[in-house]
DNA sequence: CTAGGCTGAGAAATCGATTACGTGTGCCGG
DNA sequence: CCGGCACACGTAATCGATTTCTCAGCCTAG
């Protein structure tokens, strides 16, 4: 194996350029008027050795690591990708590092995560979670570093929350299929433990109670925001003879999972069923017939919740208050919803 | 907002415990043989200030991190969040935290990555791309730190790669399609800059000079490893009229675009065509029809990388020794592919 | 009873950078 | 011609942990 290098250090650097360590860091922080030739000195000692300085030794002194922890549910759920992908370079491009951490759905881990973080003496940390405990939001409120939550709603403690606004964005997919003339649209929730499904369940009831529409004609069906659980909400739509003319669905995934059951039963999307999801991950726009959903901005949320810390560890005024920022949903029409079908037979009552 | 509380440091809790630091530090690591009541008194100490030693400090006086950089081509690429979900877990459970870059297919930006990780002194570096330019190769070689590539072609050149067997994944989806009685096939290459390109090519072309088949019978397509460059494959296939009964495809996400230029021309898959993807991404398994495809092993490249990597880091021994690590792929078959159609007509020569 | 060995723990050096403070040089004006 | 001022730069403290060296006290054996 090749030797290592040891990397040189400001001593080397001031040694061969024949100054103080104190001079080396001036010049290079541009700090303060060097004569010409001492900061020249310094230039080209500093590139023959190729010194970097050290972000260990830097952020000890400086007591800011420029480093941010993200900790997300799990970073196989295509959901986070995208938003992972935008605090990386917002956070890149104001100067910080992210220190990803991926849960694997585990909240004991993203505790454990938490704490990890905060011993690398992180700056700030975003927790994008789609589930987050009592326990956990006692953590956050005691945590010795600022914290962005992202993806959980909001629960009144002072934190800073960055969402979309999830009951919106289920209003806004039932009136798109309330504009096609659906008038019986079953809703397949998520799994309790999101905190979003209780605001999309609002949503659609909402919606449909805004509608005219009668609670027989709105049935609920349990999923667990994966397909399986969409395959099966989808089944046991078909097997009780629900007699509905679109699915709404907690989340994407769960949609693909009731495209698949109903294309397994032979019924035409969208002629018979039309089937609406949300999120907007990529999949949704691979799937046949590709899938009409509410997109939650999924960069945005990224994008802000670096900004936010990174105003806030910089001192901006203000930045530091807890605020609450509810991010709207978009309507992303595709193949999966179509106009109701306009027979009206078959259904009782 | 709320103050937050300046972290306790070792001295607070030598001061407290009534002992040095030195001590407090001996204690907490569980070195030496300290009186019962030394111990007791600074573990009390300890916890009721909540102490967490400063990551920081011990890296600077330890020269180690514990920390892996990690660089992805794209986290949005959905190929690398489960190999970043591996690697996340295994390095954890190695006592190490992973320090992520996502690329967004920018190799000057992967450089810069690199450039940075080494700033924060990162113990190693996971380099997981699709795509490596020479210079990169460069940069790799004279790091200061070990590297482990991982989904790049092997070069020769001494640095460890942990890739897929890309050459016996393409033979193997070729092999699948020859038993099901597909005698020509077509082929939708990635882009030339992806290093798997060629050796799938090439266990393509071998494959199917190995079963007789004739060149004309074997056409290959230009893709750019996303949905669009698989539709305007398809779409070329389908316009210039060429005769085959399946096409294989250099990734998923250009079997996924394949798939929809078929379906949008109303060719029945497998019924008419058969098609076959490689990596198995997730949502291979979730557009109908549910795709057959060679599986990567990405959560294996994940872990051996980190595993490779800590080994070294530990200095066991031959570790850190270069080393070329082929993983085989493996076929998973489902809905897009079947009995090749026996009619043998309308083909020219 | 004392010399030597053993052991538990403290003092201080160290890691590599930043920065407050002090000093020497040079230039200017009186 | 000399006092003083400004400015460039060096000295040394500092960040918070680890670790080596050293010492003090105690035990045991001769």
């Amino acid at each position: 194996m090749t030797e290592r290098a040891i990397p040189a250090t400001i001593r080397d650097v001031a040694l061969r350029a024949g100054v103080s360590t104190a001079t080396v860091s001036r010049v290079l922080a541009g700090i303060g008027n060097p004569k010409p030739d001492t900061a020249a000195a310094v230039m080209t000692a500093a590139a023959e050795l190729g010194f970097r300085p050290s972000g260990v030794a830097r952020s000890l002194r400086m007591k800011r690591t420029r480093t941010l922890g993200l900790i997300v549910t799990d970073i196989q759920n295509p959901f986070f990708p995208e938003l992972v992908q935008a605090a990386d370079m917002a956070a890149r491009s104001l100067g910080y590092s992210i220190l990803l951490g991926s849960a694997a759905y585990d909240e004991h881990r993203a505790m454990h995560y938490l704490d990890l973080m905060v011993d690398r003496r992180v700056d700030g940390m975003i927790v994008a979670s789609s589930q987050l405990s009592e326990e956990s939001w006692q953590w956050l409120l005691s945590s010795p570093v600022p914290v962005v939550v992202v993806n959980a709603e909001p629960t009144g403690l002072p934190v800073t929350v960055i969402t979309s606004d999830n009951m919106g964005g289920a209003r806004l997919a039932v009136e798109h299929l309330l504009g096609l003339g659906h008038r019986r649209i079953a809703y397949v929730r998520g799994s309790e433990s999101f905190t979003a499904d209780a605001p999309r369940l609002a949503g659609f009831r909402q919606a449909c109670r805004d509608a005219g529409l009668r609670e027989v004609d709105c049935p609920e069906l349990r999923g667990d925001a994966q397909p399986e659980g969409g395959e099966r909400a989808a089944a046991e739509i078909l097997e009780r003879g629900l007699d509905v003319t679109a699915i709404a669905c907690y989340n994407d995934m769960t949609a693909i999972g009731v495209l698949h059951a109903l294309r397994a039963a032979r019924r035409r999307v969208p002629e018979e069923l039309s089937v609406v999801g949300c999120d907007d991950i990529a999949a949704a726009s691979w799937v046949a017939p590709s899938l009409t959903t509410v997109a939650q901005q999924k960069s945005e949320m990224g994008r802000l919740a670096v900004e936010h810390l990174a105003a806030a560890l910089d001192g901006i005024e203000d930045a530091g208050t807890p605020r609450t920022i509810l991010l709207p949903m978009v309507l992303r029409v595709r193949e999966s919803t179509g106009l109701a079908p306009n027979q009206d037979g078959g259904r009782a009552t």
